[in-house]
DNA sequence: TGATGAACATACTACCCAGTATGTTGTCAA
DNA sequence: TTGACAACATACTGGGTAGTATGTTCATCA
């Protein structure tokens, strides 16, 4: 592996702040309501930075989605290898998925805003072989967690009847402080692994765990 | 009450029929991605038509908005005056909810955008009178639930931490149909039914919810 | 039966925005 | 030092869109 130049980084640097300030302005205007200059003002900068980086508008709100995806499976990898009961994986895996969808929310809403697209067929037949790679790469995210679904319920730690459903419901439990969450004034690292631990509790008795495994 | 004339008739027909099309094309495409001209075009019609109606795009909006609200206040009206424990008047608040966010899924998909929107401060200082009406419409909704979820927790039969955050979850999961949703072909009224029993279930618990009230 | 107005359609304007073409500046390598 | 190129900024074009101004048709009523 070669180390990066000072000029490298600073590319890279200037890439993410790009995809940082895209993220924003998607999660504050939605992708038709956001324009190009939208995002590069906000970087103090014009359209010409952006397109000498981004291909198109298009191209750029795919990377931010690809990002937030990429952050989420790091985010997950670690406890993949965790052996035990899988009520118990799952938890903790819902743990960490809460905790990133308020940490990185900005991407997180770009993330549902490309399934969203995607559902409704919003993509122009160009974009479509990208944008189905990633689409897939999110489907599979989600499937991680529906085969631990199926595998505790065969565990019998679970109770819920139609799997797509119950992974459905999860999700959207789960994911659902990119919409509502923010920090309040003060705030520490406790008081919002309280909320993360609230929503995972939710969602795990909305799956039909069984207390003993609360704890 | 004096009776409609047949010209009264069409004219409401008219603007019933473009308030179905646009919550269509909103659902579809969201609300800056919609053009009037589209909404127009997925009736057969021309702008002219829906700028006789609406005055604007966000008041043709909010008119969409409006009339899935008064839809949801209609189908909860017959349940609120139910005595008895909270937990089980919410249970049937619930599955009215759900059933009404499947039936009428495209006006629901538009209050989901307008508060998403209101939330963001997506609106011009104009719409601002007309969209806070709207938002505090909706707003009392979610508030009818809120009380009974304390007071089903007063009675011991919910079990949850934050009331805030618990109505939010549980909306998140009884709204999310509006999302993933779609009728299969030859669906029967009790298969319906079903998915809709799956939904309220899942929030039921999430919230807490004692077992002995499932039946 | 002719005048009136509701319910549209047509035609037009001003503006915004994605994308492109081209200019400018600083850095680095030879 | 110089030329080459990366990393932008500036200037422009074409297409789409909200809103308006103005025609057209047809029912209704005096």
């Amino acid at each position: 592996m070669s180390t990066l130049g000072v000029r490298e980084q600073m590319l890279d640097n200037s890439r993410a702040d790009i995809l940082s300030a895209a993220a924003q302005c998607f999660m504050e205007r939605g992708y038709s309501a956001t324009s190009i200059d939208d995002v590069a003002r906000s970087l103090g900068a014009t359209k010409g930075r952006i397109y000498h980086h981004f291909h198109s508008k298009a191209d750029l709100f795919a990377e931010v989605f690809r990002f937030g995806m990429d952050m989420n499976y790091a985010a997950l990898e670690p406890l993949l290898a965790v052996p035990g009961r899988a009520a118990v994986k799952w938890k903790k895996m819902a743990f960490a998925h809460v905790l990133q969808m308020i940490t990185t929310k900005p991407f997180q809403r770009a993330v549902w805003l490309g399934v969203e697209m995607h559902l409704r067929g919003a993509t122009t037949p160009e974009q479509r072989s990208v944008f189905n790679d990633l689409i897939n790469y999110r489907t599979e995210y989600g499937n991680i967690f529906r085969d631990v679904l199926r595998k505790g319920r065969e565990e019998g730690d679970f109770d819920f009847e139609n799997l797509s459903i119950a992974n459905q419901l999860m999700f959207m439990t789960l994911n659902s402080p990119i919409f509502w969450y923010s920090a309040r004034t003060g705030e520490t690292r406790a008081d919002l692994e309280d909320v993360v631990r609230q929503v995972v509790t939710c969602a795990y008795r909305g799956l039909g765990g069984k207390e003993e495994n609360t704890a």
